[in-house]
DNA sequence: CTCATTTCAGTTGCACTGAAATAA
DNA sequence: CTTATTTCAGTGAAACTGAAATGA
């Protein structure tokens, strides 16, 4: 989208307008790089959750992953449609759901993970390698700050 | 929200997550903050351009402030219910409406910044004065690269 | 009884598309 | 004829709320 060059002093030189707009062309070329994959944002979330911890629950999921409860369940009944994930009850605890990835969704998590590293570098492009370093170092300590809160 | 202390590596060391959720963050921040003002993130990207631009077309609002000409719309119908803002035609252009910020809009405005400075030190918390700097010319850049290009 | 988990129904702010009417 | 502006109708991903049913 657009933009004039003459963009309000009161908003460019603003954090949170920055960092909203960063996300903003970040989310933009995730959502159609991710589409060309037949995947969303969420779905990448979770599946490189279940790779990294094994089998949990939707629950666990959702929290590191920062999915809200209700949007799990609508991701996974997608990622289950497509069998790259699998749903089976958790016979210690019966309320609960295990989920597992499927070989097929192990698959898709190293398609998606190649076209992320893609989508890093077309987003910060004028950043240099210890410029993106540095970035990503103050932005990790704003969100620890703001997770790691009641 | 909360979030496990255990992330999955491949986001919390990933740029657009972690730009994704700092947006997050201070979307909430100011999204609670402005609804206590009875305004939302438009109300005040539209106010602020209208001060320091003076007078605009919609159109021209749409593109500085990076609302949709359609969202502008809607804003504005709420902005102007409130006698914030006023609409009224171009002589000199028959298309368009002449958006004026009005007396009350200006203290609204005055009001919002107030409040704005306090969401950047909420949101910022963690960083330092020089550190804010950095993070926030970094942003600046980023931001640039995806907005003065087609 | 309290708390956690899964699920469903619905809401909201934001970004966006398509199309119509109007006029430069 | 083409382009620009305003407006409306609608879509979509994302974040969130409330409530119900189930079980620890």
């Amino acid at each position: 989208m657009p933009v004039d060059d003459t963009t309000p002093t009161r908003l460019k030189g603003t954090p949170s307008w920055l960092i909203g707009q960063a996300a903003m062309h970040g989310h933009r070329i995730l959502t159609e790089r991710f589409a060309a994959a037949g995947a969303r944002g969420y779905h990448y979330r979770l599946l490189a959750a279940l790779q990294e911890f094994g089998p949990a629950s939707q629950a666990t999921l959702g929290r590191c992953t920062a999915i809200d409860r209700s949007d799990v369940v609508a991701a996974l009944n997608e990622l289950a449609a497509k069998g790259l994930i699998e749903r089976s009850p958790d016979p210690d605890d019966r309320r609960r759901n295990i989920i597992t990835l499927t070989p097929a969704g192990a698959d898709h998590l190293d398609h998606l993970t190649a076209a992320l590293a893609e989508i890093q570098d077309a987003l910060l492009a004028p950043l240099s390698a210890p410029e993106r370093e540095q970035l990503t170092h103050l932005l990790a300590r704003v969100v620890a700050h703001h997770t790691t809160r009641p």
